[in-house]
DNA sequence: ATCATTCTGCAACTTATTTGCAATATTCTC
DNA sequence: GAGAATATTGCAAATAAGTTGCAGAATGAT
């Protein structure tokens, strides 16, 4: 994916397609596991902005672009929201965060859809996160093939 | 439950039964709903040392006495846990936890246990944390009832 | 009672995140 | 395209949560 679709992704979704968001936007969309804030920075390197990368991942996050994985006590780490999935009025995501307890990496597993939880009666679920931790697959077959 | 009584479940978990202990051992058997640092603090007065009730909860954490819940980006909120279920070896929970929008409280929904979620190959699953939100028994009756 | 160990309280520190604001950049209108 | 309105950026400072170090107090063991 090259620049110019990053710029029509963000005008999309009525961000304005400033140099900095779409670095930031690009990074995301090189990685294939969730990033913290702190992990962009290391990446866009130390003389952007901090101030500026917070208030990026803020507006992405509101205006559907990334959303928030759960994270076990950790920092927050955002993840790239599916294409045309989510928007500024609403997120629609019902997959689960996985967190590999070898590489530490934090992934989505969109194929996951969780069923249905039975609940108590008298309750309502509207929304929930899930983490799961364990091995994941790179992981698991790199202690395999040892 | 009183204070003779806390002082043996302290006791059995190998923590040493101080005053500060007991007071925040019967925050906790006093609440419903999970309680972050703060609001120990609240409810204990701001006269106690909140290092003191850092290390408190941490302590009690790692003897089992509490656990934490999930929190969709809160500050950590602790719960006691189920007598005898968990030890200064391991956590044995296998619940939910579930935060309430209306009123705002995360409780433990011991009675709910997530069957096997199914993963993909290659991925083994050791631990998880679920949270959902939604409105809670005591918020929707209210709402109906008006 | 003595001594070693644990716990507490205080001050200072670290780290993450937010706020305020002036300077820039962008978009809109004419 | 100039100028006004609006949005974005970069910097400094503030806030907030949580941690560390340490000296003194409390506790438990002998």
């Amino acid at each position: 994916m090259d620049e110019q679709n990053f710029l029509e992704i963000l005008s999309a979704h009525k961000v304005r397609p400033t140099k900095i968001r779409l670095d930031v936007y690009e990074v995301f969309n090189n990685s294939d596991f969730a990033l913290s804030h702190n992990e962009v920075m290391t990446i866009l390197g130390e003389d952007v902005d901090k101030v500026t990368v917070y208030r990026t991942l803020h507006t992405f996050v509101e205006k559907g672009l990334l959303h928030e994985a759960e994270t076990d006590g950790e920092l927050t780490k955002y993840a790239l929201c599916k294409p045309d999935t989510c928007n500024e009025v609403r997120h629609t995501h019902q997959h689960l965060h996985f967190k590999c307890t070898v590489c530490l990496k934090t992934i989505c597993l969109e194929e996951v859809q969780i069923e249905s939880i039975p609940i108590p009666p008298g309750f309502t679920i509207e929304t929930f996160k899930f983490l799961a931790e364990g091995v994941c697959d790179k992981c698991s077959s790199i202690v395999q093939n040892q």
